[in-house]
DNA sequence: CTGAAAGCGCTTACAG
DNA sequence: CTGAAAGCGCTTACAG
């Protein structure tokens, strides 16, 4: 591998004056870094970032810890992280929530010190949530955050959940199932406290053969909307805690020969883009033009860059939006 | 920052220790290796892996230069490419095309020390092909490939543009249109030969008024298919050369008030996983089971750990096969 | 504007 | 089984 010391003595200098052309190439006389930029060309050199790396302790990498891509909510953050991040002269480093244990993975950032760390994947209690903060690695989550503190951009969740609720009950719903990830997550707590909002003002409740919290995968999913319209007497309207969990949702009540809206209504939350598509049209509530990866990732940059203090912490909440499309109708 | 100097102290032994119980534990007595472990829980200490690669020469990670997600299929590759690459103790950077320039992402790989390379983005005659294999970093292609040479995983595209060709054309239709992407990239090169050569088998052409060669994204797809769908005689059947694009042309074609198959037939190529949802049932050709991401991680996975001679090429073919869904039909 | 020297935090022969 | 020394390829004061 051909070093900086090789540049320097094709071009007759020094090391040093090698790394200034790199990184400060205006206090080199023209000259001198002409010499040694025809020497690097020549060589076809290229600078060791590990080496740099190890003086500047700086590595211009992000880590990104995401749910999974199943779920599109994440395809669409992981995009917009990737391509900012990119835009920005950071690399980015992908970690999928399960493959590791978030304290393996964790371990793993150190010692690679990268310079800033998103993470989605961390539950309300999560006792890997004091030790980022400990470590004084810049961060930031998104979509999900610990119970209290710490830097997010986050969905109103409760707000999302209670909207939704509210349009399925204008509609005239009142056997209203609720399928929910589980609560030790922010996003699920919250949203199932709007969706018992809404209910309660309505003069009802979530009521217990309705409510079923599950893993979010699609098999699941399918499982217990299989179980629910299997009832006696089936809920006129299903509510699922994401988008992704509404798709699967769907996939099952269709593979029992239903219709949507017309056999039962069908909600989500996230408006992920793939809702809009004319032969899904999901009735939901999100934030899709506010761009949560986007935000998330502005933000750990200008900590990065400008440094931040804990004491005051990134709190962004967005607002949700309801998008009523095809999926929901008025109870017959 | 604690170092394993300070770790070395604490424990009074040398630093070449405190590295030999951390690379080669049964070489220290039991008796030193529990008081370097113990100062190395005392100290919370994590070895610096930047340090370390500046002499290993190896960083245990990857680098994924892949299509963007908005394209379903490459989804699934990046979702398997990097549960596979973690739990074999790799990491993985992930590129998007088109956000930097191939030459660009690849001479920031080289300063990188990445261990080895994924890369779907490679067209025909892409002039960086030759700076990869001569960069001596290993490689493997997936999903395209250049004209010639090289470590891939591949689809049989032509097989695949043929024998969906086929079966449009035995459901009676004459008028196909076929919405392809630049054909400087293998996969839409190769599918057109399928294309063509189903047709020409049948007695017939690619008619140039049905034929749109265009950009890939969602958008442009609509344009072509709104203006297909305008024409005084429109196709009886619209072939996409990628899922992705069949989606987006299935909105469109939905967007019309148009019903699929009853008035326009449809079909994609990939046979990805949301094409078997009850709401889109697309008939596609592909070759979901084998797992492509994983191949592609592999056998990368491989040539990193017990090395890989140019002269014999990893150059993997997966057979298509036909998912007949609700989306073609016979001819009316 | 440039060079010599030290140092970042590890690992790796080498010697004992 | 263990330690002292050198070195990986850079950058960064410091001096001139």
């Amino acid at each position: 591998m051909v070093s900086s010391k090789d540049v320097a003595k094709m071009a007759g200098v020094s090391q040093s004056t090698v790394s200034r052309v790199l990184n400060n190439p205006a206090s080199v006389k023209p000259v001198t870094r002409n010499k040694v930029l025809n020497a690097m060309k020549e060589l076809s050199y290229h600078p060791n970032l590990i080496a740099r790396s190890l003086v500047t302790n700086s590595t211009r990498t992000i880590a990104l810890i995401t749910g999974t891509l199943y779920n599109g909510f994440f395809v669409e953050t992981t995009n917009s992280i990737i391509n900012l991040a990119t835009s920005r002269g950071f690399k980015t480093l992908v970690y999928f929530e399960g493959a590791m244990k978030l304290r393996d993975v964790f371990d793993s950032l150190r010692g690679q010190k990268v310079d800033g760390i998103l993470l989605s994947s961390i539950t309300l209690d999560d006792p890997m949530f004091e030790e980022i903060k400990r470590s004084q690695i810049p961060y930031m989550m998104f979509n999900r955050r610990p119970r209290d503190g710490g830097n997010y951009v986050v969905l109103d969740n409760l707000l999302a959940g209670e909207i939704i609720t509210r349009h399925l009950l204008d509609l005239g719903h009142q056997r209203i199932a609720y399928i929910s990830g589980e609560t030790n997550v922010s996003t699920f707590f919250e949203r199932k406290l709007g969706v018992q909002k809404a209910l309660s003002e309505a003069g009802t409740s979530l009521q217990p053969e309705l409510f079923h919290v599950i893993d979010t995968n699609p098999t699941d999913v399918e499982k217990v909307t299989l179980k629910l319209m299997h009832m006696s007497q089936p809920p006129t309207a299903i509510l699922c805690a994401t988008d992704a969990m509404a798709f699967a949702c769907m996939d099952a009540i269709l593979s029992l020969g239903l219709r949507i809206p017309d056999d039962v209504s069908l909600a989500g939350i996230d408006d992920i883009s793939m809702a809009s598509h004319h032969a899904i049209q999901l009735t939901s509530v999100g934030h899709h033009k506010f761009r949560m990866g986007e935000i998330a990732a502005e933000n750990l940059i200008e900590m990065i860059e400008h440094g931040f203090s804990p004491d005051h912490p990134r709190q962004i909440v967005l607002q949700p939006e309801l998008v009523i499309r095809k999926t929901t109708g008025r109870k017959k």
